[in-house]
RNA sequence: GCCCCCAUCGUCUAGAGGACUAGGACGUGGCCCUUUCAAGGCCAAAACAGGGGUUCGAAUCCCCUUGGGGGCACCA
């Protein structure tokens, strides 16, 4: 609607109150395919005109998780830019100017109403079950800046309509007696998030605003606002909520205690990194939510996305994430998308983390082993366990005697296999599986059945990846020993039963 | 309470008046493959919230109801 011919230009402008919440990367997101669809520039603008909600460590993470998600910006606090300084504390002066501006121009009014005298009042509306808001007593007094403390507010129309044209939804149309005369400028001088956002889009011409939908109250006020200062407005759309998997209300913090089907919910990007998750899955799993790339692809690059990407598809509809669909989506970039030297370097830091340091190479050598196994990294630790240490221990020998077997029985099977494994040459795979079959056979065991306790015997591990590539990771050496130890554990229980 | 937004399988979605016997994906169930666990292959169950219009014809347009969500701060 009121797409305009200037360069593309969006920013993604969170507050630094926390760390950079999943729904914030989807809003970033959303920003980032655009601006790069469209050859613009992405801005990262920091928020944080709110002293009190200031956390000291939040900027960092919220830049760090951008990163890590492949969001990258042209502009910003780090990096600066032509419309720069890029911090909202750091634009102070300029807040203040244009607030002045609006005063002396007859759109802005200095308000020295007790926070108590406001509180009063908003109670005394409810009781009459009035919406609550100001009372606009200061309106008409002009006062002027030697008053004190004050705060500054904006001299809404008080009759008539604004409309503002969503590019998601289309037109949407308040009353304008319902829009209060909100705060501007705050007594300690720092703006709210009214006036700075609108200043700032204004001066740093941003062209497009994507946002989350729960701004969607305040568009018809920053809309009169550009009108105040006679500036064009960007084009705006609102984007669709991320509910709780709780079935109440959006996705928060808070629902990080929420357990679904044992699973941790996943709130902030972090905790989508931690939990083992490969940023281009998360970037993918992200686009097709509120978005779909069409012709029934569920796996595609944001390269692939941005040729498409239009904000008129968005659905206008909340949604809760399909948690299940990113584990899957995991798996299939796990799988699909890297090769085994990447996989391993992303492998690595959670095995270190895990006190299972055990180089990269071995790593390498281990990667096809789980490869189709894992939806998660850290899922390879639970498969592969038996590297990290020379020693196993079979938790109870009785895991070692499978199904129609008994220990006298697997013994005698771990000796044979012994035998067997140790005159090999070498330890190959294929020769491995030939001789352990022909040994099965000639011993009147199902294959499974000696192949279950070699299972035990090498990995200690009831599930393990395929036992011939297993025991070559392992290496001949130390599945020799392993089943010898395997087989005089055995041997103990049944003379200690005796 | 008031204002605003939204509504297709359990979930994420395709669908922009006839091509819909409503498609895909995840998840779920079954079968196959199989040395455990996966992966893979095949199959199945599963939705247009309800009611009124408009139209020759409605998942698609309009209205109402219901349900969900957001907002109503010197927070963003």
């Amino acid at each position: 609607m009121s797409d305009t011919n200037r360069p593309v230009r969006v920013r993604f402008a969170p507050s630094p109150t926390g760390y950079l919440h999943i729904g914030g990367a989807r809003t970033a997101l959303f920003n980032w395919l655009f601006a790069r669809k469209h050859g613009g520039s992405f801005i990262l603008r920091i928020e944080d005109t709110d002293q009190s909600r200031y956390v000291p460590e939040a900027e960092d993470d919220i830049m760090a998780s951008l990163r890590w998600l492949g969001l990258n910006w042209d502009e910003g606090p780090d990096i600066g830019g032509k419309a720069g300084p890029y911090r909202q504390s750091e634009r102070a002066e300029l807040y203040r100017e244009w607030a002045d501006w609006l005063i002396e121009h007859g759109y802005a009014y200095r308000c020295n109403c007790s926070p108590e005298r406001l509180e009063k009042v908003r109670e005394e509306q409810r009781a009459r079950g009035e919406k609550p808001g100001y009372d606009r007593f200061c309106r008409d007094r002009n006062l002027g800046p030697d008053i004190g403390e004050h705060v500054v507010r904006f001299k809404m129309p008080l009759e008539g309509e604004t409309t503002v044209h969503d590019l998601i939804r289309g037109p949407i149309t308040f009353s304008n007696a319902e829009l209060q005369d909100l705060v501007l400028l705050k007594s300690d001088g720092l703006p709210t998030y009214h006036l700075a956002n609108v200043v700032d889009d204004h001066f740093m011409e941003i062209s497009h605003i994507m946002r989350a939908d729960e701004w969607i109250a305040t568009a018809p006020i920053h809309w009169q606002l550009y009108r105040a200062f006679g500036w064009e407005m960007p084009a705006i759309a609102h984007l669709p909520v991320i509910l709780s998997p709780s079935g109440h209300g959006k996705l928060s913090k808070r629902d990080q205690a929420f357990q679904e089907g044992g699973t941790k919910v996943l709130v902030q990007v972090r905790e989508f990194r931690e939990a083992g998750y490969l940023p281009e899955a998360v970037v993918n799993f992200l686009t097709n939510v509120g978005w779909a790339f069409g012709d029934d692809r569920e796996v595609f690059t944001p390269e692939e996305a941005m040729e498409r990407f239009e904000l008129e598809d968005i659905n206008p509809a909340p949604s809760k994430l399909p948690y299940d669909k990113l584990e899957w989506l995991n798996g299939v970039y796990i799988r699909e998308k890297l090769t085994t030297e990447e996989l391993a370097e992303r492998l690595e830091p959670f095995f270190v983390e895990a006190g299972c340091d055990i180089g990269r190479e071995k790593l390498i050598e281990a990667v096809p082993l789980v490869r189709n196994r894992i939806k998660t990294l850290p899922d390879a630790l639970d498969f592969l366990a038996f590297l990290c240490k020379d020693e196993i221990t079979i938790e109870d020998p009785q895991n070692l005697i499978q199904p129609k077997m008994d220990a006298q029985r697997t013994i005698e099977a771990l000796r044979a296999a012994y035998d067997t494994l140790a005159a090999m040459e070498g330890f190959d795979v294929e020769e491995q599986e030939r001789l352990l079959r022909g040994l099965a056979g000639e011993m009147g065991l199902k294959a499974g059945q000696l192949l279950g306790t070699l299972r035990e015997a090498v990995t200690a591990q009831k599930v393990s990846p395929p036992l011939f590539e297993t025991m070559a990771v392992i290496g001949k050496e130390t599945v020799l020993k392993r089943i010898v130890a395997a087989a005089e554990l055995l041997e103990k229980t049944v003379e200690h039963e005796n």
